[in-house]
DNA sequence: CAGGATCCCGCCGGATACTG
DNA sequence: CAGTATCCGGCGGGATCCTG
């Protein structure tokens, strides 16, 4: 990404802004995540709503991720000091801004499941 | 995301297009494939090409990776029967049109990267 | 109900060596 | 140069138990 601008005073800035997006992408450029995401969408979720709509993903998977992206800013979480607790999770502004893109990646796969598969079929043989 | 239809004639049909998409969808959200298509661009590299520009892949990754992509139809590869070998990978268009999601993602982190940055500070305190 | 803590198995993924 | 095969340490992630 980093081409020109070699020894310049800004390298040292452009370095550490490189790093951190590598840093992002590779938290967030994961299926759990988007899945997340993806179901949250412009609802208010409860912990466990989001465990049983989110399929397949485990209690600690749940929690890990969510930390992650509450940490990155992309969820609130909301907590509601009842007993039994109830902790509520949105979407930030950021958040919806990258539902966009997951939205697109959701429209892309539906659009070319056909081709993917056959193509798979094509190559296993 | 399958709620309706529930006991009807396209239900079975549509349960394995749903698995499939998860399927897909898990196949290809990963970081290491973002960053290689990110990279392919509109280009055809060699895979020591892609090797050297998607920094910090082991050989192993890329292969792997690549095999993946290939097999879902996404990259094309052309192997030039030459001594010593030649191989090039090129995105399909199918492949194009997802670059155009991570592309988006892309964008998306380097508009953000503030905002994502201030709130690890907080999160981290 | 939300979520930390722990245990532990499986496989992810890096390093290395070998073929065409 | 591109790619497969093998080995193996580390951690990813599931299951389970425990707190407020």
């Amino acid at each position: 990404m980093i081409k020109q601008f070699r020894g310049s005073p800004e390298e040292a800035d452009l370095r550490r802004a490189d790093s951190l997006a590598r840093e992002i992408f590779s938290d967030v450029a994961n299926k759990w995540a988007f899945l997340i995401i993806e179901t949250l969408g412009e609802r208010t979720l409860r912990f466990s709503e989001l465990r049983n709509e989110v399929e397949g993903i485990s209690h600690k998977m749940l929690t890990q991720n969510l930390r992650m992206l509450e940490r990155n800013g992309l969820v609130e979480r909301k907590v509601h000091p009842t007993v039994p607790p109830r902790v509520e999770y949105t979407l930030t502004e950021p958040g919806q801004a990258l539902r966009a893109t997951v939205d697109g990646m959701c429209g892309w796969t539906h659009q070319y499941l056909g081709h993917i598969e056959a193509s798979r079929s094509r190559f296993d043989a």
